[in-house]
DNA sequence: CGACCGATTGATGGAAATCAACCGCTGTGG
DNA sequence: CCACAGCGGTTGATTTCCATCAATCGGTCG
């Protein structure tokens, strides 16, 4: 549970031919970077692949690299021993893993780290990474602008969990996820794969996995969304979902 | 309600009188800070003082200036027109108001932020601040620091709202509280003012006036907490209440 | 084929919301 | 000076939405 030797690939130093498409990612996420900036954080990133459902860090354990998904999804999670669990962020390409204790000398993990689908991860340790930093201090402010972006993500989330019904919270997760999950953002969604499980999607939103079910039917039924199969979305309106988000 | 005369006394360029104090406090949040930034900041920095109850901005408003908290407690509120309502945070002093926007040139505010007590801010112009970040970039890493820690506080507030009963809610609020409103932390608190109404403890929590009041005559009643009115708390048995928070 | 798992649907229960009354305090004006 | 309106807080009665419990369905894999 704890570690995966199975399906990992990381090794020391960078792999060029992983890393080619993987790193321009990371970028992209950085935003634009110099050539100087790139080669100081190529060389000190590792690749790691996870399967789906597989851990990569539990809360409590000592901080783990700092590291960007390159691909698939994965989930953070913090549990209770009760059974209860409550996810508070999902992580898709090019998010960052470990910002929260990225300055933190003897971090510890704040939340477990689960991937949803299969999983790549790109990771530099977290000493390396503050180094390439103080190198290179516009780096920073990408980090900032990130930071302040799932800040306001968690914060909107906050109110969803805290004042909205069942029905809004699942108008809402849908549109989330459907802007998340496709190329170009458009009024009527392209198809496109829940990535999670209901059971994700419930501790997602602070429901039960029932009643997520009930109100996925309820907006099929209206057909304000069109499903073939449990996890594939045909079409998902988005002006009319809009309306029931609430506030 | 949207713009205050009566108590705002911003003038512009710094107010060495006034900004004595006040600046120590907005840099020690910032972190230790060299001299030359010191006087960057004062010379861009203004003053601007709210009666408790008043809006400083509303949202959906143009994005106003950045600021830092320097006296009293704030809140950060989105609303429905249905009358629901949602703190997304508490803002004490030394805290910043407005980092989520600061960097967007358009950027319009996402929440309304209301004194809670009387409140004293210290105001930068974005553009201004902007410049100074960009002369002095170790300010940056400092401003990371924060919106990590805003961003783990979100989180948290996230499994609370996510998953916890109303008696866990209203313990880990008072500890929350608790360890904002006093000096040195310990392990029985002493005693404090609680800043916010009942009313505000429900939108912040993600319960109503009622259940709050009922929880907090209970805890009274277990004398986990001693009360001498409905805002003053004598003491708070920390141990016990950590007890009762949940997860 | 049958076990298992995720998803759905139905029946029942419970925690918190809602509705309602009341208390104590403050400020105000007759 | 007191009456009383207004407001924040507390307490009780009732309702409701969602959780819980339970059964079934469909797909996948050994």
């Amino acid at each position: 549970m704890y570690e995966n030797k199975q399906s990992q690939s990381g090794v020391p130093g960078a792999q060029p031919g992983d890393c080619e498409a993987c790193d321009r990612r990371v970028f992209d996420r950085v935003g634009a970077i110099t050539a100087e900036e790139q080669t100081a954080l190529l060389r000190i990133a590792h690749n790691k692949r996870l399967a789906a459902g597989q851990t990569y860090v539990i809360e409590g354990d000592r901080a783990r690299d700092f590291a960007s998904v390159t691909k698939g999804v994965a989930k953070m999670v913090r549990c209770a021993e009760d059974g209860r669990s409550q996810i508070v962020g999902l992580l898709f390409p090019k998010d960052f893993v470990g910002g929260p204790i990225l300055f933190e000398a003897s971090a510890r993990e704040l939340y477990s780290i689960e991937a949803v689908t299969e999983l790549h991860l790109c990771l530099f340790s977290r000493a390396g990474f503050r180094k390439v930093l103080l190198e290179h201090p516009a780096l920073e402010h990408r980090l900032l602008n990130q930071a302040l972006d799932e800040l306001q993500l968690a914060r909107e989330w906050m109110v969803l969990l805290g004042r909205k019904t069942a029905a809004e919270r699942v108008a809402s997760f849908l549109l989330y996820v459907g802007e998340k999950m496709q190329a170009q953002p458009g009024d009527c969604a392209t198809g496109f794969d829940l990535p999670v499980s209901r059971a994700d999607i419930a501790d997602f939103v602070g429901l039960t996995v029932e009643t997520v079910s009930r109100q996925i039917t309820k907006l099929r039924k209206a057909q304000i969304i069109v499903m073939d199969g449990p996890k594939h979305v045909v079409s998902l309106d988005m002006a009319r979902l809009r309306l029931l988000t609430g506030f």
